[in-house]
DNA sequence: TTGCGTTTTTTGTGATCACTCATTACAAGC
DNA sequence: GCTTGTAATGAGTGATCACAAAAAACGCAA
């Protein structure tokens, strides 16, 4: 029928937070079509600037135009697409200003979560982050996209222990819409013969002294350091 | 035909050829029912925590069910609606903590956008600012939403001179989002005899002087001053 | 009256078709 | 040769239909 199955999926659970959300729900179709899209995103494997058609991307997908229809428009949406005056949707160049506008609200959106996420840490979380950075730096060669996908969780396991599930909302955002720029990091961080990652120590020494100012500082500094490298490869 | 006609807009009047004037854009149905179903929630014709249903909308409207589905979904993604688990989509209940989540985001957020706004306000934004001050404060009755609009305009007259765009459309986002409320604040602002609105003055006062952190205190302390009020009517 | 299983209706999702606008190609005219 | 009007193609938008799942309504028995 289609390259795209409909499959029931765990819906993130977030078992300790206790929040809303049922536990099974249905896929469906501009769902998945939203999540490959996204995928192809974060990987780099859509190049800046091209334009991308609706009915082209349904007959790839093997799928009718209004899965993909939802679905760029969710990205829209969510400013990770724009819509041309044509009203065609690309995925935008990214200038230095943009960059570095996304880089503030980072900063100013993730410090935040850090700040709040410190004070409400399980030591089963804060466990957790520390063997994902002890993965990020061991020196067995793993993808980039393992990386990737390990620094992710470091900070979402952080983010989401603030309870402030709309916040964290809004970091994915950004996160998405910076993500063809992250794994351009991670392979300058990778051609150091072994990468450090200093300012999780920093987050995790603070979170174990109980001081959130200090978390704060860190991730602060770990996204700023993180910037400086892509900016210079911009 | 239908209760939503197209209509042509003036857009804008460069005109490189020559004489002919009004640049013309054709609005569709969606974005229509998008703005619609905006200001239905701004004035808070919607009650909150009730269900709406994709084709009631569209017949009310009298149109088909597509457009209000893309409306519907793009207010979704923009968290101003929830979508339920049945994939009907509601208008979440307003609880305090959520309430306080987003102002938290909002200090966050517009702290940093009037910081940098005020370092490229002109002076012509700045007497518009002062205008739109002492407009809100005339004694002469003028209807709540009038008051809002005005307070509105004050606050993004600010932040759009920070050029930041993907800020300004984050801390819209959370404006809609904060929506159902915001007329709450207006109201108890009403009950005063006469509403000073002294961070605004103290805002104003930073930006001819040229202090930027004092106007994002300024700025940070409406909005606390507001969430207050709002909070206590909860 | 209450509880439960069945039927009917409602509702969201996706496919297909028709329509309009934008873009391109092409050709005629200056 | 360059410009401009016109046809052709492509692409987004919206209507209608079909389908499946959820909700509501109903009926029957205890």
């Amino acid at each position: 029928m289609s390259a795209l199955s409909r499959k029931i999926q765990h819906v993130s659970d977030e078992s300790e937070s206790g929040f809303d959300v049922p536990k099974l729900s249905r896929s469906t179709l501009n769902e998945e079509v939203y999540e490959q899209l996204k995928q192809a995103l974060i990987s780099g494997k859509i190049a800046p600037g091209s334009t991308m058609t609706i009915r082209s991307l349904a007959s790839s997908f093997g799928i009718s135009v209004m899965p993909v229809r939802e679905a760029l428009r969710r990205l829209v949406a969510e400013h990770v697409l724009t819509l041309l005056p044509n009203r065609s949707v690309s995925l935008p160049v990214f200038t230095r200003e943009r960059f570095n506008e996304i880089t503030r609200i980072r900063t100013s959106l993730e410090g935040l979560a850090a700040e709040e996420g410190a004070r409400h840490v399980t030591p089963k979380m804060l466990t957790h982050m520390t063997h994902l950075t002890s993965l990020m730096e061991a020196k067995t060669a793993v993808s980039h996209t393992d990386t990737l996908a390990w620094n992710r969780e470091f900070h979402f396991t952080l983010y989401t222990a603030s309870k402030m599930p709309t916040l964290v909302k809004m970091i994915e955002s950004l996160w998405l819409q910076a993500g063809p720029l992250l794994h351009l990091q991670q392979r300058v961080f990778a051609a150091q013969k072994q990468p450090v990652y200093v300012q999780h120590h920093r987050a995790i020494q603070a979170i174990k002294s109980g001081k959130p100012a200090q978390v704060r500082d860190a991730i602060v500094g770990d996204i700023e350091d993180a910037a400086e490298i892509i900016s210079a490869a911009l």
